[in-house]
RNA sequence: GGGGCUUUAGCCAAGUGGUAAGGCGUGGGUCUGCAACACCCUGAUCACCGGUUCAAAUCCGGUAGGCCCCUCCA
């Protein structure tokens, strides 16, 4: 083992905090489930993304050989909860008069761009699910063969009878699930055991459908769960070692990647499940349907940088339920700037503390490590700062050292994107009332304050004289 | 109906048996022509009840509230 931090990590699997220890080495396979690109990602969806970045970029920090592979799921992703739904990506398509390749197209470059705003690392692997289609035709073909799946009236069955201990990763039972169906849910009659799952569809209750291929099975397309077990299978070949997502898809999704390729493989798959929990609004879980809509550029347009909230999501734990309001993103955003005008502060004097230093990152190594204490680490960044016995070019390399993980652009100075004749004028405008300040004529001085403020301009006067900033609203 | 999670100061929140981190806000003060900034000071016995222990926010049981899942969902 060359790696001398432990990650610890609570695995949905064992629903215990174990000592993470890949499969080979220090090599980690991440896999983490991507988004189904039919519309906007709500900022609830990228609170997920946050966590999977800190923890890529965690164990990375700790000196493991990281690499994630994320899907993009552009087919076979159904609206409602019977096996006889319609894809969303039709349906996000007939709602804006495009085809369905013009839908996954955009709102994957949406998708994308959000990504990039929030500092989240793009995945080195991404892999759309339409794309994949020979290898769950091979996956399928073989559970076939093995007895592993069956064919009933035109689609394919995952039959979850055979698979080994269905229910270990949602700790339910079958009699629960049974009993305690909604009423709202479709039976489908083709199935043996209602908790069986599509593999393949032939069947569509849409003429239009377009996105299908051919298979031994007849034209058709892949269930949802096949695709993540997969692009897994393919990039990763037979072993992973954590594979993410949010807490909603433990059941069914996650469930059913295991049977399947558990049955697939032949032998174990994946040893830990790492799960992000949700971002409710006031009125409970989060949903693009309900309530506001809040997307990253929704948060933009009202003034809210991507940063912030990422530093707001940073400020709680991953696998605590999280509640959105404006007023605890105002509070976010309030710390971060105080907090980035700090960093930016920072001078290059003395030379590197080696003790202060290891001292420091010891005890953000062991936030981070214990699975994954973002407030934690944060708080260790105060600390740094608020150190007297540290010198300024220790604080700023230590920051620069946590920043690696937290991604939070502490020493980006913010970018006054403001026209070369805008600029001059308010230059301008600082001299002369700096001058009228000089002279005690107080009145003149802040009436330019005002006047410059009512364009949004606004100005702020510190020791080392007048700076001013745009005010966005 | 079944299962799970959660409850710490005005708000966000750490805490994994030894007598409550941090941040935001509030209030007070220093600085400043004023304001803002900055800096200093300022707060909770941890939902409730009972148990285990020399010792519990931390473990166990119960009560109450909140949230989530039970084949759309990050």
């Amino acid at each position: 083992m060359i790696v001398g931090d432990f990650m610890k990590l609570y695995n949905t699997l064992t629903k215990k905090i174990e000592d993470f220890i890949p499969y080979e080495g220090n090599k980690v396979r991440i896999y983490t489930c991507g988004p189904t690109v039919y519309h906007y990602a709500h900022i609830g969806n990228l609170r997920t993304y946050i966590f999977e970045d800190i923890l890529e970029k965690g164990l990375r920090y700790l000196g493991y050989d990281v690499s994630r592979a994320m899907n993009i799921t552009d087919v076979g992703h159904l609206t409602s909860d019977g096996d006889t739904g319609e894809d969303k990506m039709e349906k996000g398509a007939r709602r804006e008069g495009k085809t369905v390749y013009e839908i996954a197209d955009f709102y994957t470059k949406a998708f994308l761009d959000d990504m990039s705003d929030l500092n989240i690392k793009i995945p080195e692997i991404i892999e759309k699910a339409s794309d994949n289609i020979d290898i769950y035709i091979q996956m399928i073909t073989k559970m076939l063969e093995d007895g592993y799946a069956y064919l009933s009236n035109g689609n394919v069955y995952f039959d979850i009878s055979k698979a080994n201990d269905y229910y270990q990763l949602s700790g339910k039972n079958p009699e629960d699930l049974k009993i305690g169906v909604r009423d709202t849910v479709e039976e489908d009659k083709s199935k043996r055991n209602p908790a069986d799952f599509v593999l393949w569809f032939t069947l569509s209750k849409f003429e239009n459908q377009v996105m299908k291929w051919d298979s031994p099975w007849g034209v058709g397309y892949p269930g949802w769960h096949i695709e993540c077990s997969g692009i897994s299978y393919k990039v990763f070949g037979e072993h992973l070692d954590i594979h993410c997502g949010g807490v909603d898809n433990i059941f069914p999704h996650h469930t059913n990647e295991i049977a399947q390729s558990e049955a697939f493989l032949g032998h174990k798959w994946c040893n830990y499940w790492c799960h992000g929990a949700h971002l409710n609004d006031e009125s409970g879980k989060m949903s693009k349907s309900n309530g506001e809509f809040l997307t990253v550029s929704l948060l933009k347009e009202k003034g809210y940088s991507p940063v912030e909230y990422r530093f707001f999501c940073l400020n709680s734990h991953y696998r605590n339920s999280l509640v959105f309001t404006y007023d605890s993103l105002d509070g976010a955003r309030n710390a971060y700037r105080k907090l980035k005008a700090k960093t930016l502060s920072l001078t290059d004097e003395g030379a590197k503390q080696e003790e202060k230093y290891e001292e420091y990152q010891t005890q953000f190594k062991a936030a981070l490590g214990n699975d994954l204490n973002t407030s934690l680490m944060i708080t260790v960044l105060y600390d740094v700062l608020k150190d007297d016995e540290v010198n300024d070019t220790t604080k700023k390399l230590l920051i620069r050292d946590f920043d690696q993980v937290l991604s939070l652009d502490l020493f980006k100075e913010e970018e006054q994107t403001v026209d070369a004749s805008l600029e001059k004028m308010i230059l301008e405008k600082i001299e002369e009332r700096k001058e009228a300040k000089k002279n005690k004529d107080f009145q003149k001085a802040d009436q330019i304050r005002d006047e410059l403020l009512g364009q949004g301009i606004k100005l702020i006067d510190t020791r080392e004289g007048t700076t001013y900033e745009i005010i966005k609203d």
